[in-house]
Order: C-alpha cells, then structure tokens, then sequence
DNA sequence: AACGCCCTACTGGTTTGTAGGTATTTTTGA
DNA sequence: TCAAAAATACCTACAAACCAGTAGGGCGTT
C-alpha cells in the first residue's frame, strides 16, 4: 500500500530485509537465494532476538525474516514486539516445523507471512516482495495448517483458561494434584475440577495425553 | 590415511562431498560456505535418503553431509546403509538440535563427524578435510553430550528392551494398561509388570515423567 | 440487574496407576 | 547346551487419577 517512499519514481524500491536466525546454514543459504535479487537487500542478519530488535531501533527495515527456534527469546513474543514498537517492519516467520500451535500464535502475534525452510528462491522472493507490498504469503502448508486451525476452533470453540494453562504445565511437569494445590494455594478439590475440565475440554481422559498435548502447545 | 588417490601427486586430493538436507535453506547455505573452498567438491545435494543412497549406487562420493530430520528415512538408517554398502562415503551428521539418543544412534551407525546446524564456514571445512582424511570431527558440543552419554552408561547400564520400549510407548500414546493389554495379546498383568520394570530402570514414578522419557529418546 | 465465564470448593464413587513380592516359560547368547 | 536375560503372569494393598453432579463468589458485559 506504501507507494513510492522514495522521490525517485521506482517501481520497485529496494526492500530492506534483517535476517534473525541462529544457524549459520540457514542465514548463508537465505543470504544466497536472496544475491540475485536486486530489489531485496539484507541489510543485516543477525542470530539472537535481542540482537533483532537492537538493530530495529536503529535502523529501518521493512521485512524480517525470524527464526522461530531463537536461543534467547520465543521467535513468537519477537514477532510480538516488533508488530507493536516496529510496525513498519513487516514480520516474515520461517520454520522447520509446521506445528499448528505454533503457526497461531506467530499469525496472532502479527506475522504477515510463514515459510518452511525448504522454501525456494523464487518463493521466497514472491514472500518478501508481497509482503513488502502490504500482502501476506504462507507457504502451502501452512496454509493447509489454517485451514485446519479454522475448521478446529469452529467445532471446539472453547479454549483452556489460563488457569488451566497454568495446571496443565505442572500436570505435565509429573506433579500430583496435591503437589500443585499446596504450589497453587488452593484446594486440591479444585485442581481436580481444573484438571477435569482440561481433560473434558481436549477430549482426552489421562495425563499421558495430557503430557503430549502440553508439549505440542509448546508449554512445556 | 587414503594417500594419492589420483596419479598427480596432490597434497589434497579433491574431496567428493554430496549433501543430503530436505531444506533448500541448509543446501543453499552449504553450497554458499563450500564455494570457496577448492580442496571440495559439492557432487550432488540432494532431498531425501532414497535420493541420495540412489546416488552413492551410481557415483564415487568421499563424504555426505547428513541431515537427521529427512522426510522419507531417518537419518540414523541412511547412515547405517552409507556405512555398510559404501564404506568409502564418510558420513558428518547435521543437525538443528543436540539430544542425546540422537547422538547416540548416529555415532553408533558409524557418523564419523557431527556438526550443529550453527556451523561457521571454517568449521565446516575443517570437519570435512578431517573426516575425508580418517580422521573424526565432532561439534563442541556434542562433544559434551558424548561425555555425558559416556558417564551415564557407566552409571547405569540397564537400558530398555524390545519389549519395554514397545510398551512406553504405548503409554505415551495415552493408552491405559488394559488397551495395552487387549492390544498386545498379553495379560494386563505382565502390562503392568513391565511398566513397574520401566520406571524402576528409568527412576521415575509417574506417566508424565514417563511420557517425557519417551519423547527425549524420539520413541514417539 | 441479569447473564455468562472463571475460579473456587465439595460429595461420593469408579477406575487406573504405583509398589511390593513371587514365579513360570521363552529367548538369547556365550 | 546351559545359564542369563527377557517376557509372561499372578497376588495384595494403597495412592492417585478419573467421572458426575452441584454450587457460591467475583468480574466484566450487555
């Protein structure tokens, strides 16, 4: 939607992207497929969150690329900061895994694009360049993980609390209800109730479920 | 230890690499940190394990940089094949993640190098002019999990059977005793038996530690 | 004010899991 | 081939988890 920020009336302007990516590989290949592209410029790559948003404060950027698996922070609440304090940057996610939770929360925390990391050069090109644009670009899959999401959330509206959320976690974590309600300060009667709801709620009736479930939520 | 392959006398014979990554990403990367280097070749890079033990068949291949997570087989077979059909092919394991079992079975299928997916260029090459010369070369830090898998095993030698690792994971997988049970035509007795065996052997005393067990060692 | 949602708490009862022990058969390996 | 290891099966007992139903207090929305 941003037309011709620049006096100069190209069509294109050059597209300032920051890499964030903690692997060599991923930044060197990323670095290769996006050479020969000359509306795109990586102005910086760096391979900590923290690092990521540093630079944003100083200089303007228009796409990041972010990891998801970053060592310091969750590729998620980067994402999150960036589409409050840095709005201009547009928020490219990239990933190994296409994990449903995980592509929720990216999308919900503002990311305007999703690839997996078998991306292509010319797709990832056509992502940096939509979204540079005002667009957004998933990859395929992801987009079959939306749909799925969707289909989900309209047959089994009701989310866990973040009580539950919290129980869940220490549930999975091998703790006993009465370990959690003198951790929680309350009654174990009630972690019972929390746990019973959680279990009616995701459709499954033992901890070993539950185990798994909090480890693809990604609360564990 | 293979001196003067060729008739000329190189110092370094030119090494024959082909890489075996289902991300466009690693491979780009890869191929970029290579470029440079003259001692190596890229022969071949390819997606999946058929895909490149279909290669060693046909192709003469010094070393293949592996990657664990492949779509077809897991890496720890490819490298077990590479190993016993085309011994002249050294394998250097890549991998995003440092677990231990993982490690594990790929040393023990003979990778004679692992490498994090963080690798810098020169550490790159130093581990493929290492292992193509016979040598080995591990990452720092696997360095460190070896040790630790090392000083585990001499602190406790019982590891799961057949049997038992059917049956965590079955557990894992949320089952009760008596599925289990019905499932495997046995008694929901020797279930229970060997459920008591497993968390005696791995010291822990519930379902949740237990189906965390089980997703450490990628039983699941 | 009324409604819905969440967190809290309880009663009472059933089902699994945890923990101890023992013992027979089958498989395996030295 | 013989001993060790693994797999099978059983008993008893208690602990913990699972299931169903109910219900009050807090809090935000309409």
């Amino acid at each position: 939607m941003q037309t011709s920020r620049y006096p100069f009336n190209q069509k294109q302007p050059i597209i300032k992207v920051l890499i964030v990516d903690d692997h060599n590989l991923v930044l060197e290949g990323l670095c290769s497929l996006l050479a020969s592209h000359e509306e795109v410029q990586v102005v910086a790559a760096v391979d900590s969150g923290h690092k990521g948003l540093d630079y944003l404060k100083a200089h303007p950027v228009d796409i990041v690329l972010l990891d998801i698996n970053l060592p310091d922070i969750k590729g998620m609440e980067v994402c999150g900061i960036i589409e409050s304090k840095f709005p201009r940057a547009k928020v490219i996610a990239l990933s190994t895994y296409n994990s449903r939770s995980i592509v929720n929360q990216m999308i919900s925390n503002g990311a305007k694009g999703y690839l997996l990391k078998n991306v292509g050069s010319e797709e990832l090109k056509k992502a940096i360049i939509t979204v540079a644009e005002g667009g957004c670009y998933y990859d395929a899959e992801i987009q079959k993980t939306m749909a799925d999401t969707i289909f989900n959330t309209m047959h089994q509206p009701p989310r866990l609390t973040k009580r539950e959320k919290q129980i869940i976690k220490l549930i999975a974590e091998g703790k006993t209800t009465a370990n959690i309600a003198r951790e929680l300060f309350i009654s174990p009667l009630t972690v019972e109730t929390h746990r019973r709801n959680i279990m009616k709620k995701l459709k499954i009736s033992n901890v070993a479920a539950l185990v798994r479930v909090a480890m693809d939520k990604m609360l564990i």
